[in-house]
DNA sequence: AGGCTGGACTGATCCAGAGCAGCATTTCAC
DNA sequence: GTGAAATGCTGCTCTGGATCAGTCCAGCCT
């Protein structure tokens, strides 16, 4: 065993077994770790970046900002979630990206990356199927803002971060810790802050999900997942196919 | 000259310049033409599959069906566009693909597009180009569900396909043909088919955009962009930096 | 020619969710 | 410890857009 396994190690090896090469060569993207302050930006729009991030503590998220001065969240990412891997492979973003809480990370430059590949392809086809998942995650997210009301949104969405949450080894079942203001609970499901509250509220009163002082309770996991539709297909995907 | 121009060829020539090698490589992607009727159901949630294909002529779209039966269309394709890339790299699909109109496409299987990518390096870059290009919409998409009124919404989704389909030929600044009934942009921008047909009357009273027999003519162009807060750079990032 | 179908269009009614304004509580800076 | 921000919570009003329940028109088929 090299390192203390990280989240990311732990969330790929879920779905690919990694060889001993795949996980030195990952151990490798975890050499420069740094720390951002919550609410610091971490990627801007419009900017180009020459490193991704791998998100080892806190909470982030993405996001884009309308000229009125409104945001869309897009995502949030947890440990083991990369933040950023698109713009590097292309010269400018199209979305922000700011911490949400303080926030521990291993900055990997492009030239890590396609050099770590370049000897590991499993782990290559490791982090394109990662890549892959936040993808479907986005769609899924247009289908909760497009089709769902506001209380099977919210449930979908605390199930859908409970799901991902798991698989690194934060919070269970029965819930888990959060660090998110109703404010960004607006920005991300396309709701008023006033609202989410109402929302929360409610769905706390029929004894389903209680989300207070910073932690989600699954009081009635069942009802939550047939409110919301919630199906976990689209995160549990096998892993690649690539030889 | 190898072939007669196809639409995704210019499409990625306009951002990759194309040696002869790449060019006979995606010439060779064009062998199996195969064509659908209007309404099929081309790529199918849940479902395996082993081919991709690249539309050459007709519209189609990506969409997710929910459990009562509701569904969001998540994006359109138009010729130049790739279907199911994603779903030929994974075992699974996350949505559903259906023709809009009667479609000409050429099937292209996971060994042509991976033997493809070995040898013509450059072209791969650009293909991967195209798929970030279309994740990108996608967020666009997100954003426009949730944080734009309906009119912009619309707004918006209609200046998006034009620049779109400008870029491989079919239509001007002026407008394009377009096959899409209301009940299509209903499903893809989540509103009811009558509230669409309502926003589409006002926008053409205000003077903005017809959308009639058929037929979207930009008639202040000016107005839409500033109307919706449309911007391009999502969709004209600069082509990969990979090498 | 008559009947049928699919899409465009309209008006009336209803409700989910926004916006605003105000208050309570916690957290933090100094 | 005290004042100032954040953050959480609530009641009220108002509106954007959904829903229902149709009409109208242009191809189709037979």
């Amino acid at each position: 065993m090299l390192i203390l396994q990280s989240p990311l190690t732990r969330k790929l090896s879920a779905f690919v077994a990694l060889s001993d090469t795949d996980l030195e060569t990952l151990a490798r993207f975890h050499r420069r770790r740094r720390s951002f302050l919550a609410g610091h930006q971490m990627i801007h729009e419009g900017h180009g970046t020459q490193s991704a991030f791998i998100l080892a503590d806190g909470w982030a998220c993405s996001y884009k900002t309308l000229p009125d001065g409104e945001r869309q969240i897009v995502d949030f990412q947890v440990p083991g979630d990369f933040l950023g891997l698109r713009s590097v492979l292309f010269r400018t973003t199209d979305h922000s990206v700011e911490a949400v809480t303080r926030i521990e990370a291993s900055e990997v430059m492009t030239s890590d990356i396609l050099d770590g590949f370049a000897n590991a392809p499993r782990l290559a086809t490791a982090v394109l199927w990662a890549a892959s998942r936040d993808e479907a995650m986005v769609v899924e997210h247009l289908v909760n803002l497009g089709r769902r009301s506001a209380e099977e949104r919210m449930a979908h969405f605390l199930l859908e971060l409970g799901a991902r949450l798991q698989l690194v080894g934060i919070g269970d079942k029965t819930g888990f810790a959060c660090p998110l203001t109703q404010y960004h609970l607006a920005d991300a499901l396309g709701l008023s802050a006033v609202h989410v509250n109402r929302v929360l509220r409610h769905l706390r009163e029929e004894g389903l999900v209680t989300f207070q002082k910073g932690r989600v309770s699954f009081d009635d996991f069942a009802g939550l997942v047939a409110l919301s539709g919630f199906d976990t297909d689209y995160l549990d995907q096998d892993g690649p196919l690539l030889r």
